[in-house]
DNA sequence: CCTCCTTCTTCAACACTGTTGAACTTCAAC
DNA sequence: GTTGAAGTTCAACAGTGTTGAAGAAGGAGG
């Protein structure tokens, strides 16, 4: 079978699942493809290219269904959890979106749905477009922690032994009381309070 | 004048500066060291060690000097304009520290001493690590994005360009009205907004 | 059927990367 | 001065993204 542009990005992103991220080369992609070395280059001018289609494939239809009247909190909240799920969806997700900065379709299509939100929330397109910024920021940067804590080896035993090692009762006495909530152990209810977080910011600067 | 950890790391900083992060190569480190390639490995047992002491190396001294007697808030805006300031310091600043995940000392420091103020403003350990983690993505994320646009060719010119043409009136009106707040070109402002939000949400969570 | 031309793929190379292990040199201490 | 450790060189390995010329496939026109 002949190669397309789409059959190239979607089996990209199955190896992505498979190796990961550091892994992902483009002999390797050649030989998921079944074909030599070169031949992905004549569909994508680069990898990086090819990157940036497959994070803009990650976001697709994320928008899709929105509930209607709904108040704009919810759905802001609504909107922040969809992409979180498209960045968790495949393995390096998050990693893979934040390497890639160029307007593609579905990064548009999430960019206006959220500023659409929030203007009618009452912000300005100002206030709006940064709030958009802001919240883009928590979340991509949120999942990819989780992301690098769920490929850590040993679960994260390791590291949690590393950390232990190198907190000091004098001079880091908050940071010990709180041993048990730095490693994240509720992924979800750590993403929700930080969510929370922005929002709440979010309403109380609307004047 | 033989190597030493201290001196890999200052003069892989300057490097870094120069080059960048995608051409900092171990062989180019070890012709500013004036060395053969082998020896940087000998204090260093890899390169992500090598760059995992420079992203601590960047945060020294962060919570220096800071004012007692002042609001919470304030503090903690003071210690993230201190974080933006830090990895701005350096070329590439915000993605070396993101590559990075492991307790180094001044990390350590920087992060007991939020979780500390965050605590003393009446959070409980669990929701001052959070919070603490909510403001650290947003301002590590607005740097990167910050970085990233610094480094672009043209003055992100050929950017704009491409993201007018990408733009469609009908599906993005909001990203249009948009248009001239998209591209940051107030980027302190930017990142005071965004920080504002996290801090007024944070302060609207303590109950 | 056969040619022609575009579209697509192969193949072999280029310049480069991080990393390693053995040989070699420098250095301090006895 | 000799010995043992600390530090450096050197040559190689296996792998990377990328390129350009050569070749194969596929459809349109004669």
């Amino acid at each position: 079978m002949r190669l397309t542009r789409d059959r190239v990005v979607a089996v990209a992103l199955d190896l992505l699942d498979e190796v990961g991220m550091e892994n992902l080369t483009m002999r390797r992609l050649a030989d998921a493809l079944d074909v030599r070395n070169g031949a992905t280059y004549w569909h994508f001018r680069s990898k990086q290219a090819l990157l940036e289609a497959m994070a803009d494939a990650l976001l697709a239809g994320l928008p899709a269904g929105l509930p209607a009247g709904q108040p704009w909190d919810e759905l802001v909240a609504e909107m922040a959890r969809r992409l979180r799920q498209a960045l968790l969806s495949r393995r390096d997700g998050a990693r893979l979106f934040s390497g890639s900065f160029f307007p593609l379709p579905n990064a548009l299509a999430y960019g206006e749905t959220m500023v659409g939100l929030l203007v009618g929330a009452g912000l300005d397109h100002c206030a709006a477009t940064w709030a958009t910024d802001t919240l883009t920021y928590y979340v991509v940067a949120h999942v990819t922690e989780e992301q690098l804590a769920a490929a850590l080896p040993d679960g994260g035993q390791a590291a949690r032994v590393r950390l232990d090692a190198a907190l000091d009762p004098d001079r880091h006495p908050h940071l010990l009381a709180a041993r048990d909530d730095l490693a994240a152990p509720h992924p979800i209810a750590h993403f929700d309070h930080g969510l929370g977080l922005v929002i709440t910011g979010i309403r109380s600067s609307r004047g």
